[in-house]
DNA sequence: TTGTCAATCCAAAGCGCTTTCAAATCGGCC
DNA sequence: GGCCGATTTGAAAGCGCTTTGGATTGACAA
């Protein structure tokens, strides 16, 4: 339909350096068409529609009705235009400078997001994007006006976009912290500190003394946090951390198989490992069942696990023992979050702090005695 | 929703009935404001802008020194309005029905399709749901007017949304072919018969015989089309394929491992797997070395790799010996076809089948003599 | 001088929707 | 009947942009 008219625009002038778009908006039906077929003006139709109050139940839902009998749908660039409300949110997704890595936690947090959405009519519009080039796309996305606001991912340490988002005016939240930022922001983020130190005093109430940590990158907050909370525990019993055995890197298989391997060749191996990821994890394991010692056993492996959807761990007796938290429930009320600041203007910057779950599995077990 | 939030306005502002949203575009420039500082006409702007022929060079370097000066964008949906294109592309991600599984290489798709959208002024809109649901948004997305056209994910066999997209009469291009729909469509597709007919041959030829297919979902059509190429690998060798050491399902490193404990296990076991994703062959290699069995010397592996970002197996010699294909640069080519679609009607209904390659890694030898 | 033509520019009419402001209608009551 | 207040409806003015159909130049040939 659309090809065949733009084809014979195209045949009939002959050979123009641009190409005028067809303007009409084909074959859906328009708040004009379906108004006229009522008999109705489209004032009336579209409060009808939108539930103000002005008009009377009947034609409500005699609106309604044939709205529903056309498939009647208001064009969302034209409501937009005229309420200043784009009706979507902004995800803008960094794409590690060094390794051209899209974490795969993005793809869960993002699902549950999306449900909120659907949910409140809003569409969710992704950018994919060099970490440099971040800055420049929420400034086009508030002067193209095409969000509402926007969930900002991995922060770092005293990350600038903070302040570059206040200074646009563009309502943000966080998913994550960026410590050392000064300026207030609305973020959601799990105890990440917490959650590490707690996972680093159960092993050494297992007895473990020689404990790695495999953290994500450490110009990431959320690792930064994790590296303290990890420092903590074992500060508080006592032991010094061995920078030898803390080591950060992209959150991969390789990594994890990697780094264990190298670990558990030096002369004073660990006894345990403290990981950030299940696939950092798999890799641990790997190296240990490798080098023939018994996971579990003779080396116990804590994982932090975000629950995503293709790399269960929800077993009776999960595989791995786990700090456990949801980064779909994390998408879900990260979105109900910013939508709410957005709906609400006015109610401040709010901000939620989740607790990751300790969940006991069979990669640990108390430390062998040597 | 709506009746909620003038529920909440209700309680916040005493006697109002409804909320009236304010409707300037607070403070980003737009085109009436930039021609009046330049003492042009919104006309002349917007041409040379939008690089019309019909305006001097000297203005046309005036204006666009002015916008970037000012930081004008144009408001895309008053663009889009006027002119009929969204400027956005739709993926509309089905998440299982059985599982809430969100497919991982989704996120390297994207990441691939992202890079060609940025580079052409396109947005990504992205609406994750459920299978039942996805019709429904498709035909949101045309009567929404948000999108110009939608990359439909995950076919299956004989698949209706391709002919309910025909109806609705929006530009789209599947990422995997529906065997058995009738009508024509653009797609884009590796060859998925092709690579395990050629895989199974590569294990025939070392000498295998016994060879387990761990295969994804085989509603999905590219699991049916991976399979026909097992199967013909084997019988042009003279086997039957043994429906016992075929199985299938979401493809995860718990299934690999599962399966592949079981079939090992059993009195006949496999001298060989050839799995559908990298995360499978993980499961697979964990079950083999658990039981003892040198990965890649008792029991080989050969696993389709679809080069996601975080799931590496580029080194010198790979871990896994792979048929690979890289699906970010299947979503750059997906998008690239698509917006030539959109941006030259008339074209037809491009397709691109694409090859995987074999790369012989670390977990496959001659089979062992038995 | 006048007409022609190309090169520039502009006023104004949309695109489909919301929302303001005013008008019409209705019921009830004097 | 006439008037008032409440309830419903509509006409029209935007929202910011593109694009049509002129208008206005200046150069140049007739």
């Amino acid at each position: 339909m659309r090809a065949q008219k733009a084809l014979v625009a195209l045949t009939e002038r002959p050979v123009v350096s641009n190409v005028r778009w067809p303007k009409r908006f084909e074959d859906t039906m328009n708040l004009k068409q379906l108004s006229e077929k009522l008999g109705l003006s489209q004032t009336t139709v579209s409060r009808a529609l939108n539930g103000y109050p002005e008009v009377s139940e009947e034609t409500r839902l005699r609106v309604a009705e044939a709205a529903r009998r056309h498939n009647y749908r208001p064009n969302m660039r034209a409501r937009g235009l005229a309420t200043g409300r784009a009706m979507a949110i902004g995800h803008v997704i960094p794409l590690s400078a060094k390794f051209a890595i899209v974490n795969p936690i993005f793809a869960d947090f993002i699902a549950g997001a999306g449900e909120i959405y659907a949910r409140s009519g809003y569409d969710m519009v992704l950018s994919i994007v060099n970490e440099s080039e971040e800055a420049r796309v929420y400034g086009e996305m508030k002067s193209k006006g095409n969000v509402d606001g926007v969930i900002v991912h991995s922060p770092r340490h005293d990350d600038p976009r903070i302040a570059q988002l206040g200074d646009i005016g563009l309502p943000f939240l966080v998913h994550g912290r960026s410590s050392g930022c000064a300026l207030p922001y609305a973020w959601l983020d799990v105890n990440n500190r917490h959650a590490f130190e707690r996972a680093a005093g159960f092993l050494l109430d297992l007895g473990h003394r020689r404990m790695a940590l495999l953290n994500g990158p450490e110009e990431m907050d959320f690792a930064i946090r994790r590296r303290s909370g990890y420092a903590a525990a074992l500060t508080a019993a006592g032991l010094v951390p061995d920078p030898e055995l803390m080591l950060c890197d992209e959150m991969t298989e390789a990594f994890g198989h990697r780094a264990a391997a190298d670990l558990l060749a030096a002369p004073e191996p660990p006894t345990a490992f403290l990981v950030a990821s299940m696939l950092i994890a798999i890799g641990v394991r790997r190296a240990i069942e490798e080098r023939g010692l018994r996971f579990g056993r003779d080396v116990s492996v804590v994982t932090f696990d975000d629950d995503l959807s293709y790399l269960s761990n929800l077993d009776a007796v999960p595989v791995f023992t786990a700090m456990r938290s949801s980064v779909r429930e994390a998408g879900r009320r990260a979105a109900a979050m910013l939508l709410r600041m957005i709906a609400e203007p006015g109610i401040g910057l709010p901000s939620q702090l989740l607790e990751a779950e300790l969940v006991v599995g069979q990669s640990t077990g108390p430390a062998p005695r040597g």
